[in-house]
This record gives C-alpha cells, structure tokens and sequence, in this order.
DNA sequence: TGCAATTATTGAACGCGTTCAACAAGGAGC
DNA sequence: GCTCCTTGTTGAACGCGTTCAATAATTGCA
C-alpha cells in the first residue's frame, strides 16, 4: 500500500486544519480560552505556531468551530424530541432545552463568543456574513418547530415567527452565559415560564381584535430587517 | 504664593490619574479603541507607562470613564426635554434620542463597552458591580420618566416599569452599535416606531382583561432579578 | 520527466498589554 | 534631624497574539 504517498491526495491541508482544530478544542475544553495560547495549541498539533495562523486568521475564529459544532449537536439532539409532537409550546420547550443541554460542555468559553457576538467589528457576531450559514440553520429549525406543530399563525405572522423564535433563542442563550447557578437552573426557569407566555402572545396575535398591534409590529420588524442595520454592520 | 509647594497637598495622586484619564480620552477619541496604545496614553499624559497601570489596572478600565462621562451628558440633555411634558410617549422618545445625540461622538469605540457588556467576567458588563452606580442612575431617570407623567400604570406595573424602560433602552443601545447608516437613521427609526408600541402594550397591560398576563410576566421579571442570574455573575 | 506555480510550513521578529523589583518623595512620630 | 511607612514613579522585562520573509513540499502542465 502507498501509506505516505496515498493519503496526501486526500487533503493535506484539510487534515493539518483538523488537527490544529481539535488540538484547539481539547485545550479550550480543558483550560478555557484565555489561558489557552497560540502556542500551546501549536505544539499540542505537532506544528509550528505560523502554521496554525496560516489557517485560522485569529485565535477567535478558532471559537467560531464550537458555534458550528454545538449546532450541530443542537440538530442531533432536537430531531429526536421533535418527533410526533404537534404542541407548539412543547415543541419550542424542547428545543430550547435541548440547545441548553448540548451546549453546557462550552458554558465557560463561550462566553467569549458572546463578547464578540456584541461586537459590530467582529465576524464571530451572530449576524455577520460569517455566521449567516449556521444562523440560517438555526432559523431553518424554528421553521419546523412551527409548521409542523398545530398552532396555525396569520400568514404575515408565521413569515416572521421562525426569524423572532431565533431572536428568542439569542435572548436566552445570552442569560444563560450569564447564569452560573447549579446545573443552570435559572436558564430552566427563565425558558419554563417565558415559553408560555410566549406562546399565549402568539395565540393573541393571532386574535382579529389585536390585528393593527400585530401589523404594526411586524411591519417594523421587516423594515428593520432586509438591509437590517444588523445584519447590514456584519455583513460587510 | 506657594504654587509649586501648594497644589501637591490637593491629592498628587489625583492629579496625575486625571492626566491619564484626559489623555486616554483624547486619543481614543481621535484614533479609536485598539489604535490607542497605553504607551502612547503614557507619553502623552507624560508619565511612564508603569505609572499608567499604578492608576488603572487595564486599559478596558480606562473607558468604563467613557460610560460615566456619556452617562452625564445623557442626564444633561434629557431634564430640560423632560420639563413640562406630560406626555408619557413622548417623555421616552425624549429621553431615548437624547441618549442617541449624547452617545454620538463616542460611538466608534462604544462597541468596546459592549463587547463587555457581553462578557460575564469582565467589571465592564452593565449588569455588573462596577456599573451599579450608573446602572442606578440611569433606572431612577426612568423612574423620573414615568412619575412625571400622566400615565398611571397599576402598582404591580409601576414597580418593575423603570427597570424595563432601562433594559428596553439597552437594546436600542445594541443596535446603535451596529448601526451604520447615515446619522444613525435606522436607530431614529427604531426609537420612534417601537415606542409608541411599547406605550400600547403597557396601556393594554393595565387592560383587566389582560391581568392575568401582565401579572405572569411581572412575577418572572421578579424571579428573575433579585439574586438575578445576572447580576449574580456581575456582582461576583 | 522536468519545471513553473501553488500550497504548506517554518522560525524569528514585532508590538502590544501587563507585571514587577527597585527606587524616589513626602509625611508622621520621635 | 533621623527613621519608618505610605504613596508615586520608573524602566526593564515577560508572555502573548500576530506578521512575514524565507523555504520546503506538492501539484498542474508541457
């Protein structure tokens, strides 16, 4: 067999970013972020501290990984809670629990993906161009949480539904970087009584009586959003 | 007159923490956050870049003044707005843009504050200990906002309303600092069409219809606050 | 097969934020 | 005046993230 001659073919580089990638991971897992050097990284990868910059631009977008990695886990553990349930309530409670399940291995290094989540400059932020395809998935999810449950929303509300439910999910994700109470019981809490409530808006909205607030407000959200100051700042 | 012998009593140490102050200001100011080096806050304060850390344990610290400053400015600005309006939507739009106009020059390095204000570790972060002074400050001038005015919200209400109006006024904040258009035209709108909306649902919230919603909320936006998950992390 | 072009890899350097041992100034108590 | 102690101040160092010119390895093409 051509050992040496033949698995070069097969990505060289793909396989030197891997391993910096996983090298990366293991000692932010084991050190968190700051007190994990360029350096550290490099050796634990058996490659010069150049190499790793010639793949990764800064030690930050070594971070963005993790948001791609926890999504994905994110969709792994969902899929399954999903199924045959029809509640709306129950299906975005499953969801967010489950985003909060998956993501508790990173809870002391991300967040530093927030702090750059808040800044404009910064690619990491979740409405930049970098992070539109993992944002697009997490959109895409609330998307199913919604059609295939019962709840049948105003057509001009169910447009906007999936994009606000990912808004919802940012808002509890940020608490959650925030919460250092025991197994995170407060972010429990926080989604166990905002889902309702949540859920009670929506059936309002839907109330023929509450249609000019509901046009309003959704109005606004799509003039703030295509060419979005947001998005518009991360983009460009 | 005993000039060179006479101002070293007034608080030696006092003065030169201003120099260093004034000159991390100007040049942040003139260059931006990251452009700025402390050596070259040092050399222009005239003082040894050691010096600057024996009065300021980190650069970040330097523009926890900026908050302080803006904030000063922002109260400035809004009491004469406020004086003689009644008018509770109007008392917000007042207050809001006003904190717009103030936060203006600044708004380059803003971003910085909140990369901060997203991280749970740093003193920085709104929600933290060593923002409680200003954080204070800027929910009894909601406060102020909402007595003066004809609104009459119910009990439960009025207690949690200036905190709201606070952390309301944080998210136009965020979005400021993503926005790049023109004079900040997409945060004007913001403000003036999501007020009016905000003023709706606590109308509506006084509704007795919608009691048992309101109150729902109210209890969790209590739960939630005091040992707060978030000002927990900050206090630290 | 040979050769240019592209892709990987290195190690040394730079500039930065931050720390620290050393030293100076200025008072308080004798 | 002298000693001790607190407060200010310095300059040199450290470790870090990041850059870059130089070089090696690999590939695409004639």
């Amino acid at each position: 067999m051509t050992r040496k001659t033949a698995t070069p073919r097969a990505g060289k580089g793909e396989q030197t970013r891997a391993k910096i990638l996983d090298a990366a991971l293991a000692l932010f897992m084991e050190r968190g972020f700051e007190a994990t050097t360029m350096r550290a990284v490099a050796e634990e990868a058996d490659v010069s501290l150049g190499n790793a910059y010639y793949y990764f631009e800064s030690k930050e977008e070594l971070v963005q990984a993790f948001y791609e990695k926890s999504h994905q886990e994110h969709l792994a553990a969902t899929a399954p809670r999903l199924d045959g349930e029809r509640d709306f309530r129950k299906r975005v409670l499953a969801t967010l629990h489950a985003k909060i399940d998956t993501s508790e291995p990173y809870h002391r290094f991300s967040g530093v993906l927030f702090r750059s989540a808040a800044d404009p400059q910064s690619p990491l932020n979740p409405f930049s161009g970098a992070s539109k395809r993992v944002r697009d998935e997490a959109i895409a999810l609330m998307e199913r949480v919604v059609d295939e449950s019962s709840l049948g929303p105003p057509a001009d509300l169910r447009r906007e539904l999936p994009y606000l439910l990912w808004l919802y999910e940012m808002g509890v994700i940020l608490f959650w970087i925030f919460d250092t109470s025991r197994e995170r019981r407060r972010t429990r809490v926080l989604i166990d009584r905002t889902v309702p409530i949540v859920t009670r808006l929506i059936i309002l909205g839907a109330n023929p009586i509450l249609a000019p607030l509901r046009k309003a407000v959704l109005r606004l959200i799509r003039d703030l959003r295509d060419g979005d100051a947001l998005s518009e700042a991360g983009a460009r």
